[in-house]
DNA sequence: ATCGCTTCACGACCTATGTTATTTCCCGTA
DNA sequence: TACGGGAAATAACATAGGTCGTGAAGCGAT
């Protein structure tokens, strides 16, 4: 349990990352950004494929991914699982729990991971406190959900290889990676989790990928991926970035402004 | 371009019916429901079918759903749509765009509907203003972030009469239907746009109502839903209302302690 | 090194759902 | 009362992806 005191590399803390990831969305004054760095926290280590909160278990915890990959998901009653978001380091995996705590399905690690849990008492105090905050959260939740929307249409309408390479090209965005040429990027997770994820079966998620292998788009290799052709791939995958863009522009300006 | 100035008689106005909504989640002072039903608005008619949001445009107003059924759509590069979200009366259809106007698709209406278009500015405005009111609009946001998340489990594992009935149990619900023994309720979508949602073919979609109609669980004719057994139909559809439930008991007590 | 477990690779076969096309039903309108 | 257009109902056929089964390949622990 601490709080990352030094504002100033504040970057490399947890927290900074996370507000990092905030501010390219919102903009907040210095006292706001110090209330976020300020926010209490817990370390936990998780291992891989640990699912670490149960489906309709009540959480009172937030939780931020420091490293690893985390996922929410879903089930069938007769087993089946499904993957609904992925979460990686600097994205917190379930903020809207602090204001809708239930409903969420599960959690899982989907490789050894750890995550800084952060009560959702402190989360809405500091969102009552400031409201540029609470905005500025509302709007991070937002961005999960605009994700969710595109993972509903590629699981809905696109097939398999489409979708696995869209899911691909939106990793490679959410972990900064430039997308231009080539590039390369750690994803440590199964082809069965992958599956879970894109909604098939780990058998055919193994044919897709070398499908899309033996196109010459990419090739994963024991939880490395590497794209060789951005522009391809992305197009393969129908992949059009901007629901991951920041988006603060039309929010600059008119900040907070309260009439009265 | 109105707004309602008759608290007691609220609810029966459009804004009145969301505000009731927002109540059953949320608890508002007596200054704060006045807010939200003094928000100003804008009636608008659509005809059934009308696209009237295109994708990838950016609106300025969210749009609050008088009569008739709305949905956010998404689409692929061969042109297939997928409804990812469907809205009912008293719903706000794209409330999040207040926050973030980017990266929501385009929006339909469904059936002949009229809609109330709310400003983006009025909206942060008197949220910024109240802290409750910016929690209870970003938790109803969370409450659509849930369905989403119930529909991809849906779309990814579940077959097509499991899917199709999940679908009417969740409307029902949301209709406000009791869901005792039978009851009934207008949804005048075409089994095309039902195959939109549900993520398959009209003549599946077809197909797969017949058999549900065989199995003696409902029946759907001309816009008209007749559950005939609610248990069986929503053991059926896998359906467990956890998600939509009404959920402000850990919120009731301590709303906006901020502690200076 | 060797064991044991997990993940990956791949083949054979099966089925739920998609495709395409035609017919029937409904309902508003002339 | 007949006409016209969109939905709904069906039928015949095609296929993407699921299921089941078997090895091979990594990799960590002994």
């Amino acid at each position: 349990m601490q709080g990352s005191m030094d504002v100033s590399s504040g970057e490399q803390t947890p927290l900074g990352a996370f507000l990092n990831r905030i501010m390219q969305r919102s903009v907040l004054t210095a006292d706001e950004q110090q209330a976020i760095l300020d926010l209490p926290t817990q370390t936990v280590h998780l291992r891989g494929k640990q699912d670490f909160v149960h489906i309709n278990e009540q959480v009172a915890y937030s939780c931020l991914v420091v490293s690893g990959v985390i996922a929410r998901v879903g089930q069938t009653a007769k087993g089946a699982r499904q993957i609904t978001s992925v979460h990686l380091p600097g994205e917190m995996a379930d903020l809207h729990s602090a204001v809708r705590p239930i409903g969420l399905g599960g959690m899982t690690a989907l490789c050894p991971s750890t995550i800084l849990r952060i009560s959702h008492g402190a989360i809405r105090q500091v969102a009552a406190r400031f409201p540029a905050i609470a905005e500025a959260f509302w709007r991070d939740c937002m961005l999960e959900s605009a994700i969710l929307l595109q993972w509903l249409l590629n699981v809905g309408r696109r097939d398999a290889q489409t979708r696995l390479a869209h899911i691909f090209c939106e990793v490679a965005v959410r972990l900064g990676r430039n997308r231009t040429a080539a590039c390369q990027y750690d994803f440590p997770v199964t082809q069965e989790q992958l599956g879970d994820a894109a909604a098939m079966t780990s058998v055919h998620v193994n044919r897709s990928l070398r499908a899309l292998h033996a196109r010459g788009l990419l090739t994963v290799t024991r939880g490395r991926v590497t794209i060789h052709q951005w522009e391809a791939l992305a197009r393969a995958g129908e992949f059009d970035p901007t629901y991951l863009l920041a988006d603060m522009e039309p929010h600059r300006q008119e900040r907070l402004r309260i009439s009265v």
